[in-house]
DNA sequence: TTGAATTGTGAACAGTGCTTAATTATAATA
DNA sequence: TATTATAATTAAGCACTGTTCACAATTCAA
């Protein structure tokens, strides 16, 4: 049994990450359990408390780094030197294989239903605000004469329907649900979506 | 106690679910167990597997209520009378309307994540399908000369898109969540994504 | 009226999140 | 070095969860 100078309280935070990411991406968000994490580890489920606030908090801080992984690939060296509309497209791509490479740590970030009581952390709400920040810094440069708040309306927009289409095509509610074709599903939508845009007349 | 002389199998099936879906509609997931399902209705917890297989089997059967109470929406009496094109966006909102009408009971169709062994009913999938077919049909007349593989393509990228802009939006995933904003995003996407859509050239 | 068939129960099992009194190991002090 | 104080860790316990199944209660048929 762990005693208490086998690790670090930053380091037992960081056991503890690692074993739950491990957990969620071989059995989802069911096989998470505080006991089976804090067992894996070698400790008992009392530690997790002393760490995090409750499985929830846990839960959190996995998508926060979910989130920062993902945005590290969507804003890395390979996305220089592209054409804006080659840009957008990319990122969708990342999205997808990001989504399709490890589904359960990525259908995390949206399994998560924050009470009316129990708000969403201000830090972690600015973790998904990062991604579609990304999105809106691509579309500026193709709508030059657009309003800060339609880059907004239209990043979101078309970012929550590229995550439609991937949450679908993973939880198998599409006629087809290859990553292929939702690859396919979401530079179609992307494609018809950015004639519209392009070519608006204000 | 309940004898088997109150309710016939069938009454029993309907209380279940009725009393399921308001416990759902009041609480979320998170709220419904069998137990609280049961004695709702004045029964105990093994009545509830007479009926169904097992919770995922009555949540199933909750969803494909919800699933046949939005297809009556979107093929009713008021969608009669309508351009191509009005019924598209209509068909969006009332999507939308239907989410924010019942969020809870609405997100339960996409919160079930089947395992790999215990696959999607085929009947089920047919509802959940029932929708994106409404969708195509609205399409078609939109572009004549589309083949149908990329009218289901079309459908099935746009109407996720809608999905994923409700559903970011009721988990409070986007930067304003209000359902007037959502209702704006979902037009802003389809409108783009229809200009694109008529405009293709084959 | 008796026996068979059906209907419903509720205890039991193994699990869950979370709390907390007790215990143990370390660090600081005398 | 021995003792005390401090912090780390445990393990038991609470109130839940889904699911099963031997048993009891009720109805129907003979």
């Amino acid at each position: 049994m762990a005693r208490r100078s086998d690790h670090s309280h930053d380091e037992i935070r960081d056991m503890i990450l690692n074993a739950a990411e491990t957990i969620v991406m071989e059995h989802g968000l069911k096989g998470l359990s505080t006991r089976k994490v804090t067992s894996d580890i070698g400790y008992t489920v009392g530690t997790l408390y002393l760490v995090f606030k409750n499985l929830d908090d846990l839960v959190t801080h996995i998508n926060a780094r979910t989130l920062n992984r993902l945005y590290l690939l969507m804003t890395g060296d390979e996305m220089k030197d592209l054409s804006q509309k080659e840009h957008l497209f990319r990122l969708g791509h990342i999205y997808v294989n990001f989504a399709y490479a490890d589904p359960h740590r990525w259908a995390l970030i949206y399994e998560q239903h924050y009470s009316k009581d129990d708000a969403i952390p201000g830090w972690y709400k600015k973790n998904i605000q990062n991604m579609f920040t990304i999105v809106e810094e691509t579309l500026k440069p193709l709508a030059p004469t657009c309003t800060d708040s339609e880059i907004t309306q239209a990043a979101s927009s078309l970012w929550a329907g590229v995550y439609g289409i991937c949450m679908l095509g993973i939880t198998q509610k599409l006629s087809c649900s290859g990553k292929e074709h939702v690859l396919d599903l979401v530079e179609y939508l992307t494609n018809n979506f950015l004639k519209g845009f392009s070519d608006r007349k204000i």
